[in-house]
DNA sequence: AGTTAAACCTGGTTGC
DNA sequence: TGCAACCAGGTTTAAC
């Protein structure tokens, strides 16, 4: 599910109404990716910092004044999704984790578990350090310029949209802003990423960007599970050109969508209109 | 280093 | 209607 956008439009729902909340307790339901990794007694009392976000991982910092300190990372997986809710009914099948403060409950619903929320005593300190230890650049990162983009794409001899899949050049694309993102650019996705010339990478770059931003302003792409803390689904996925649209004619050359798969994912493209 | 497969799970859709 | 096969927004780990 969550590519950054999404995990950005939840990140916005939240941070607000937890900005020094005060936490009353955890509770964990079925489990997910990986353990907690601190007993559930352990929260109470602890407030809520700023909320954060480094790639797809949201990172809530937790500070019990004079005490122990840390935070929970968090991730949505493939169909997870956060929602705020000040009275929170008995939690569902799917919902695996309650974060309960004073002002409401952030509630963590996930049917296929590939999430997770893990506590950690600090971003740079284990287990989130190493989490995050291989993620790129942010893609709005004024420090990532078409140069250095470029001069990374030109270490890497995997097809280029596995590179942007792996998230270890830029992190944020997933498999729908990926592919978005290089028809956008005219990049076919089987290219080796060392073979971009200079202005490719830096269209690629661009249409990275843009891809990313307007999915964004729309609130991301609901396929199936996403929506965002209030419950709204995401409108993007119905402005996808190339994105689960294999067979269906492109809407720049009239062509037929081609899907293959790459890295054990599925890639839409249009061979006409994205070269080689 | 790249590429490939398998693993973690549930559920929706498609096709016989 | 039933059931098998395939598909899905992600990431880690292991093996060749």
């Amino acid at each position: 599910m969550p590519e950054l956008p999404e995990v950005e439009v939840t990140r916005r729902g939240i941070a607000t109404p937890l900005r020094g909340a005060i936490v009353h307790g955890v509770r964990v339901g079925k489990p997910l990716r990986w353990p907690l990794g601190l007993p559930e007694g352990e929260f109470a009392g602890q407030m809520v910092g700023e909320v954060g976000r480094r790639g797809k991982y949201l990172w809530l910092p937790l500070v019990l004044p004079g005490a122990a300190h840390g935070g929970l990372l968090m991730h949505l997986g493939m169909s997870g999704s956060l929602a705020w809710q000040t009275s929170a009914p008995a939690a569902g099948a799917h919902d695996h984790f309650d974060l309960v403060t004073n002002r409401g409950t952030l509630r963590l619903n996930d049917p296929r578990r590939f999430g997770a929320v893990v506590w950690s005593p600090g971003l740079d300190r284990a287990p989130a350090a190493r989490l995050l230890q291989r993620l790129g650049a942010e893609p709005f990162d004024a420090d990532l310029t078409p140069q250095r983009f470029h001069e990374a794409l030109h270490q890497r001899r995997a097809p280029i949209k596995a590179v942007l899949l792996s998230g270890e050049v830029m992190v944020g694309a997933g498999n729908i802003y990926a592919c978005e993102a290089l028809f956008r650019a005219g990049i076919h996705p089987a290219l080796r990423a060392d073979r971009l010339s200079r202005p490719r990478a830096q269209r690629l770059l661009e249409a990275l960007r843009q891809t990313l931003a307007q999915a964004l302003a729309m609130g991301g792409s609901t396929l199936r599970d996403f929506s965002d803390v209030h419950g709204m689904s995401g409108a993007y996925q119905t402005s996808a050109a190339v994105y689960g649209r294999e067979g269906q004619a492109c809407v720049q050359c009239g062509g037929q969508i081609r899907r293959v798969i790459q890295a054990q994912r599925s890639t839409f493209f249009c061979p006409h209109c994205q070269k080689r």
